[in-house]
DNA sequence: ACACGTATGTAAAACGTTAAACCTATTTAC
DNA sequence: GTAAATAGGTTTAACGTTTTACATACGTGT
């Protein structure tokens, strides 16, 4: 592989002003010399050594994604806004996957319960010589531990609440989506709406549940506890709800994920029903699946790429800043979803008067 | 940061003999020292400079993970079978999405073409600086140039064929995958089974149709060109051949992805049909939305996480080898597919006689 | 004629690690 | 009793880059 020196020789030069003129430090050079580097470089096909480079200047020029689940689907996205803004910024990427490391036993998305603080050989690993900062990709809120303590590596959380001071967050507006898809149910005449949550004591699970509230309040209808559910974002515990849950009356239901709106479509199948016709169903995610729902799924589109995209461009501002403002208070960056309509809700013909009667 | 040389003067000792315990070679070590510097080690919390290490090895100890589009539904569960092996190895990964850089425009894939070469700005930079090896995730039949020319690096394409000599590829055994569900379908009682593949150009497609070829012709049955479609990999296209795919009298068609299967579900419930009751549908790949289809959709599951490892581990011996068994001609890994039964076949009852009749 | 600034560079040291060569005391072979 | 081997190290140089400090020539103002 040719070095700086070899470009130096070639070009009887020194090899810090081919340096110089590699880093654009061009305030020291003449343009003759210059373009006879340039030219040197592309001839003899020079490539920096990021080894070297990297421990001169106590920099690796790498991102470290950490992902809870790459496998799960909202990681893959994420993952595609944070390399676009990598990229831009000459930051190469390497990530670390915990789903191996994950003690806590059977299936991740399903049975995994909010731990307050990740404390995980992999993380550990992540030191200032592995990464100049850290992007963690995670599904509940954390406290993260690296080495060393306290996360000295400039760090941004994703898609989940960070405990930590000095890491940001930056996540999808739940409430508000929440609120608008329930406000969307009403518009179309629906006032018995029931929601299958996810885990009770998520956060997300929360946030929405509380745009659902406003939603219902905004328009005048009462809050009944009888029309709430939690299952454990899947299907089948979905399913395992349903058919009490529409023995309450409703007429329309929020699912906070996709999937388990495919539970609700499973008992609707079996009793003759079809959403959209006899049964109003939304879902939130827009995960692939929901376009595949015979009728295809009204949700909420979660925006996974601007999410990557937003925190990866956060954490290049600390990068590039020095870590200057570090101290300011925990700060939260609320993105919003986008609302995709299809063919799972119908306008309810009921009289006008009803609203009131929950 | 703690540095080697910090230990071995808090132990009285070299730094070359800190290393050298670091590194497991301690045939030239007493066990006393051992000790006292494995202690000094934890208790000063030392980590290597990998930076340091690898320009002093020329290693990086990295391996870079190619991803024509790391959104992909394919590609995470290769990555994690790949990210388990590369820990195990004590690996570190760096993840390339090349789906930014595509410069043919449109939906990457539903559009793309195959192209014979992929001559890219964002593989042209993965040096013998960046990464040790690559393995490159690609959907179609490449030949892959990075520099140096003509793969310095050890590689190894997973999903697709590789073109390059001493780039094996890691493959799903398509042949077979598509040679038994057609089977499953013949043993159900069908005998005028369609096709619905992807694009004609395609070596999966083509690989499959072969599949299909040899189910039928083990059977007696003949082949009817009358029967197969292609189509693009996605709902729409499929959903556009399955009318007149259905009105040459076929009972059963096989859809080379699950997408494509979303097509027929859609025509079928359109007419008032149902799959598994008054048609039979078979897809491929197994992906999230299968289970989710109503019926249930009965498929071929990709073996994603398994490819990635068996990847990886060729990998990770040609770099322990180093490269000394490089000039073997092109080797082809195929991973065999497993069968998913769901719901979307019905039994067929017909007299058995009319099997020779196409 | 002199000091001084500016443009255009160069030399040497340093980043943290490991490979190669070298050293010394003790044990073993014969 | 001597040579050779072995155990248990040490010293030095090198990997390729960037930083810091220094050097030279030329123009300019006075």
């Amino acid at each position: 592989m040719v070095t700086i020196k070899e470009i130096a020789r070639e070009c009887n030069v020194s090899a810090t002003t081919v340096s110089n003129i590699l880093n654009g430090k061009e305030h020291k050079v003449s343009e003759a010399t210059k373009r006879r580097v340039q030219e040197a470089v592309r001839r003899l096909g020079y490539r920096p050594n990021y080894m070297a480079k990297g421990l001169r200047t106590q920099k690796t020029g790498m991102i470290c994604i950490v992902a809870e689940d790459i496998a799960q689907f909202t990681t893959p996205e994420i993952v595609e806004g944070i390399t676009g803004c990598c990229e831009e910024h000459g930051y190469r990427i390497i990530v670390k996957n915990l789903r191996m490391y994950a003690r806590w036993g059977g299936s991740w998305y399903n049975d995994i319960r909010a731990q307050d603080s990740v404390r995980d050989p992999a993380i550990q690993e992540i030191t200032p010589m592995t990464a100049d900062g850290v992007l963690y990709i995670a599904g509940h809120a954390r406290k993260v531990s690296c080495f060393p303590e306290d996360f000295p590596l400039p760090a941004v959380m994703i898609h989940s609440y960070a405990e930590n001071p000095n890491v940001p967050s930056v996540l999808m507006d739940d409430e508000r989506a929440a609120y608008e898809l329930v406000s969307y149910l009403i518009t179309k005449g629906h006032n018995r709406i029931g929601v299958i949550g996810g885990r009770e004591d998520n956060i997300h699970t929360q946030k929405r549940l509380l745009g659902y509230q406003r939603a219902l309040y905004e328009h005048g209808i009462l809050y009944n506890p009888e029309w709430i559910r939690y299952a454990r974002w899947d299907l089948e515990s979905a399913y395992r709800e349903t058919e009490s849950l529409l023995k309450t009356g409703i007429t329309a239901v929020f699912c906070m994920a996709d999937r388990m709106a495919g539970g609700v479509y499973r008992y609707l199948d079996e009793q003759g029903m079809r959403a959209g016709r006899d049964f109003s169903v939304v879902g939130f995610d827009n995960q692939d699946i929901a376009e595949y729902f015979i009728p295809g799924l009204t949700t909420m589109a979660q925006p996974l790429r601007e999410m990557g995209r937003r925190a990866a461009e956060l954490l290049m501002g600390k990068l590039e800043r020095g870590g200057v403002a570090a101290q300011r208070p925990h700060e939260e960056i609320l993105i919003p979803c986008s609302f995709i309509e299809r063919d799972s809700v119908c306008r309810l013909r009921i009289p006008e008067g009803n609203i009131q009667k929950n």
